[in-house]
DNA sequence: TTATTTTTTAGATAAAATCTAAATCCGAGG
DNA sequence: CCTCGGATTTAGATTTTATCTAAAAAATAA
C-alpha cells in the first residue's frame, strides 16, 4: 500500500500535514466514510484540520484519481481510497458499504464512440447477514 | 405507455392532480430531471403545484418503485419515470445524460446470499458527440 | 352528504457542500 | 538555512438540496 507522502508525490500535490491525515484516516477506515465522518474522525484525534480542508482535499484527490467518490443514495457523497475496479454494496438494513470484486468480464462495453472517464456499479439490497432475519423492520 | 392514472392505480396511490402533472412532465421529459427543474417546469405550465409536493410525490413513487432516482454525480437527484433495466452515461461536456441499454449478459451476478433490491450502473465520460472535440475545455 | 384519512402547502429548518478573503504553510531558489 | 511567492488552510457565511411542520384542502369511505 501506497503511503500518503508518495500518493501525493504521483498525484503532482504538495504534501501537508492535513492531506496526508485524510488519506490515512481512509486508509485506516476501509468504511466508505462521508466527509463529515472524515472530519469528525479527524477531530477525535485532535488533528486540527478544518471542514473546508477535508472538502478540499477530497475534491482535489478524487479530480487526480486518487480515490473513488460514491453517491449510493443515502444522502452524502461518500469515498474510498482504493480505486482498483471493484462494485459496492449497501445493506439497507444495517448500512453497511462493501466492495463486491468485479471481474473482466463484468465491465458492460459501451457503444463505439463513448469515451468513459468513470464508472460505477450500485446494488443496494440486503446483506448475507441481514438477508435472512425478519423483514418486519424494512 | 401507461397514464399517470393508471400508473398510480397500480402503485395503489390516491390520483390527485398535482401526481398525475409529476408524472406527465417526467413522460415528456426524457432528460432525468431534478426535482427542481419539474418544479420550474411545472411553474411555466402555471400548474400551481408547490415545490414541497414535487419532493413528496417523487418520494413517494419511488417507494413504489414506479420511478428510478439517479445520483450521478453532479449534485442534485434526478429522477427517471422509465424503469425497464438500464444504464446510464453522463456527458463531462454537454451534461446530458443518456439511456444506455443493457443486455441480460451485462448484469452482474453478486455472490450467494445477496438480496438485491436495486442496482446503478453509471458511466461518466465524453458522449460520442462531444468526445471528437477539442479537450481544451476540459 | 358527512366523516375520516390523505395530500398539499408555504415557510422554517436541516443537511451537504461551496465560497470568501485573510492567515498560514510549503518548497524552490538563493 | 532563509526568503519569497504561490499554494493551502481556515472559520464562518452562503448556497444548494431536501425534509419537516402544522394548518388547509382534497380525496375517499361510510
Amino acid at each position: 500500500m501506497k503511503n500518503s507522502r508518495e500518493l501525493l508525490a504521483d498525484c503532482g500535490l504538495n504534501c501537508t500535514k492535513e492531506r496526508m491525515l485524510v488519506i490515512e484516516y481512509l486508509q485506516r477506515h476501509r468504511t466508505h466514510p462521508t466527509a463529515e465522518e472524515i472530519y469528525e474522525g479527524l477531530c477525535k484525534m485532535n488533528a486540527g484540520v478544518s471542514r473546508a480542508t477535508v472538502f478540499n482535499t477530497l475534491k482535489t484527490l478524487s479530480a487526480q484519481k486518487a480515490l473513488l467518490t460514491l453517491q449510493i443514495g443515502d444522502g452524502a457523497t461518500r469515498y474510498d481510497i482504493y480505486t482498483t475496479r471493484h462494485a459496492h454494496f449497501r445493506c439497507l438494513n444495517c448500512g453497511k458499504i462493501e466492495d463486491i470484486p468485479m471481474r473482466k468480464e463484468d465491465v458492460m462495453q459501451l457503444p463505439q464512440g463513448y469515451e468513459i472517464c468513470q464508472s460505477d456499479y450500485h446494488f443496494t439490497g440486503y446483506c448475507p447477514e441481514c438477508s435472512g432475519k425478519s423483514h418486519i423492520l424494512r
